[in-house]
This record gives C-alpha cells, structure tokens and sequence, in this order.
DNA sequence: TTCGTGGCACGAACACTGTTCTAAACGCGA
DNA sequence: TCGCGTTTAGAACAGTGTTCGTGCCACGAA
C-alpha cells in the first residue's frame, strides 16, 4: 500500500476553507484532465474489476492519456485512494439525529457506508490503509456522533464506538469483497459454503471438536446477518 | 494485494495429515534454502522496515539467493503471506476454558493476537485480504469458541462474534501499526494526538459542532484502552 | 498582434515489482 | 560413476509508481 505524503497544516486550512467554494467549471480543453475525471475513471476501473486492478496506467489509458499526466492532479497513488474513499464517504446519507431511533440511525449510516465499500470490490482495503481524517470522514463522525450522543452515550464511549464501527465496516466489508469477487472468478479465492463445512468436518475432532461440533454455525449466515449482528453488540454494550 | 490460487481439498487433507508430522530437518546443502528460512527472513524484513518493505526480491537479497529459487519453496508471495499469517497465529497460546473468567480469557487471546501483528507493523493487512481459514487460524477459532461455550454463549453467536473479533483486531492493529510506524518516520503519515485535536478545532462549528466540541474525546486514549473497550463491547453485548 | 510566462500534457526513463523460463549445479540411489 | 529429480539462480517478461524534460496551449501584458 503506499504511503502517504502528510498534509500540511496550511493544505488542511485550504481544504476547509474549500467546503463552501463551488466545484471548478470544467476548463475549455478538449477534454482537458479534471480531479473529477481521474476519480471516475478509477470508480469505473475498480467496479469492473476490484480496486487491485486500480494502477495509475489504467486510469491513464481509460482517460486517454500517458500515467505522467495525472500527477499534475493528484500528488500520488495514495491521494487518489484518498479521494476515492472521501467520495465514498461522501455518498453517506446522515439523518437527523433522533433520540428515540438513534439505534437504527447508526446501523443505517454504517450499512450504507458499507454498501458504498462493496460497489467497489475490495476499495475498503485503501480505507483501512489511512486514518480517517479526511473531511468526508469527519463528516460522518459528526453525524454519528450526533446519533449516539442523541441516544444519551458518554462522549468518550461514543468516540471509541465509532472509531471501533469504522474499522470494522471496513474489515468486513473488505472479506466480504474477496468473497463475493471471487465467486465471480473461475480462479476461486476463498471457497463456497459448502466446501468450508466440508473441510471443517474433515479436521481431526480431538484438536478441534467445537469446530467440527459446530461448523455449520460457523458457515452459516445470509446477506449481512453477521454485519447487523456485530454492530448490534456494539450498541447493546454501549446501552449499559 | 496478490491473489491466491485455490487450496484443493487434497492440499487440505494434506496440511491435516501433516499436523502430527515433525518438522521437517534442515537438509545438509550449505545452508539450502528452507521454508522455515524464508518464513525468519520475511520477518526479519517485516519487523524492520514494515510489510510494505516485504517483497520476494528482499527476501532473496537476505539468503543470498535469486529471487526465483523461493518459488521452489512458496507458490507466490500469497502463500508467503499465509505462512507468515499462520505463524503469527502459532504463536497465541490458548488457555483451557474456564467459565467463570471466560470473559477474560477471551480477550487475553485476542491482545496476544494483536501484539503479534504489532510486532510486524502493517503485516494484519495481510490477513485481512485472506480468509482465515488456515489450520492455525483455525486453532484460534477452535480455542475461542471453546472459551465463549465455556461462558455459556450460544454457538452461532459465539461463531460470529469470533469472526468480528478477528475482523477487529487485524483492522484495529493495522491502523496502531500505520500510527507507530509513522511515529518513526521523519515523513509522518498520521498526524500526532495535539495536531489531530488542533485540527479538529479549526473545522467550521456550525458544521460540525459535535466533532469541534468532543475534539479531545475524539483523539483520546493511551496504549490499548480503545482495543480493550470494543472487545468489552463485544463481551456485554454476548451476555444478554 | 506579438511575446513571455505558467501550467498542462505526455513520452521516456528510472527503479522497482511478481513470476516464469531455462540452464547449470547438486544430491542421492542404483 | 551415472542418471534422474530437485534446487538454484540469472535472464527475461510484463507490469508498477513516479520523476524528468520537452512541447503545446492559454492568457495577460505590452
């Protein structure tokens, strides 16, 4: 993964500074590159065919041009992975918090981000990679933390609840990506349902008796049963 | 991150007859290269400079080697990745469970987790990108799910709060990793706690009054207390 | 209208990556 | 000693991110 060149303290003034300008028109070039552009070739590239394949010649190609040109836009791979996930995050609808519903706001706000992830296979990867502050980011940290101090949790247990969901939103969303990318793969990188309970029951049941004993529960799971279930852990500890 | 060719069942009943095997004696060459060699100088490198630092040239350069003649003893740099991964998770010792310190055991297994993955900063990346279905990471699962049965937790619940905890820890410990490695770096890719909070109090109030307001709540934390508090998290959520 | 300047575009180049091919070397059993 | 299988490893292939240098273009000033 690369690293990341810091943002100074002045880029970060200016970026604040920018939440109320209006988005650049596009100059008259014919058609010349756009920040904007480079993005959606890259959201283009990784819906296709999964955020590894995102390289800065790829995007270059779909734009039509040599991969030198679009660091005159972006400083580098890892600031258009930032801007992918900035957009990403963007996408996020947050409601107004509601101290009766405040619950299933937050588990709305992490399953839409979460379906943001998985339009583009395995891009949560990128998001796991940098630390969560971005603008976009704090956005939703704004939001969330209006829900979750509406629902009457310290500041601090919010705090650290949210950090802890935005990892895990990206964790799972990142296995559920290797998955279902590659069920859509002749090259198969994790197995069907059935041949995990199958290995599983093949494991000697002296060393591993729970796991044989229970290996359909740890296959099991429809849709995001397990996602709901994990957050829904988090918000019933944060209850007490 | 590379993708992985498919284990065959046959490699899997394999790896299951092999669990009882010794290992195997370094063969007489002056020294041959060994997968156990390869597996100690990916970790050498990894704990050095960092698992983006890890490349199957490196490895080669540090035995003295072409980078070819690994292929002889790993498939692809995937399969080095697991090797690493499983070691790692070799080196967790599991305790007997106990019913009524369940709760405790629990999360003694999983700092052990974590602190393995910190030993090799950014390497939970990788196992993040694979499913963790090795024999080793299996073992984990088989002594976790020994420990929430223990504690009376019901088995899907408790197969799937197992999958959380993993999700949690690798994600959790590549951000820790991304931090302190930063630390070290004179080009700083996360920001220290002051800068973080300064940061946060130059956002607009108007637009995110809760984020300005909770700036300390929101960068707050020494060591491990956000680890242990989501894991706490998770445990109560278990007891209901 | 002309000229100078700054920014954009982009091919070439650099240093690196994972992996395969091919040939040589080595160890072991007959 | 010889044949065979395995290991070793340089060379090569096809790719990566990024920088350099040069040409082109737009715009403002004279």
């Amino acid at each position: 993964m690369p690293e990341r060149a810091p943002v100074t303290r002045d880029q970060w003034a200016a970026r604040i500074a920018a939440l109320d300008a209006p988005r650049r028109a596009t100059r008259a070039r014919k058609p010349p590159i756009t920040v904007e552009r480079i993005v959606e070739a890259a959201f283009g590239l990784v819906a296709a065919e999964g955020y590894d394949a995102l390289t800065m010649r790829r995007v270059a190609t779909a734009l039509e041009t040599g991969p030198a040109s679009l660091y005159a836009h972006v400083r580098d791979k890892a600031e258009l992975d930032d801007l992918l996930i900035g957009e990403l995050c963007a996408q996020v609808t947050l409601p107004e918090a509601d101290p009766v519903r405040w619950r299933e706001q937050f588990l709305d706000v992490c399953r839409q981000l979460r379906d943001q992830y998985l339009r583009y296979p395995g891009i949560s990867g990128a998001a796991l990679s940098t630390a969560p502050h971005g603008l976009d980011a704090l956005r939703l940290n704004e939001g969330l933390l209006a829900i979750l101090l509406a629902g009457g949790v310290a500041p601090r247990s919010a705090a650290w609840a949210i950090d802890a969901a935005f990892l895990y939103v990206g964790a799972y969303s990142l296995e559920a990506s290797l998955r279902r990318h590659a069920d859509a793969s002749t090259d198969q990188r994790l197995l069907d349902r059935d041949e995990v309970v199958a290995r599983f029951r093949m494991l000697p049941a002296d060393r591993f008796p729970n796991v044989v004993a229970h290996a359909d529960e740890l296959a099991a799971g429809e849709g995001h049963e397990r996602f709901d279930f994990t957050l829904e852990l988090l918000l019933a500890g944060l209850d007490r």
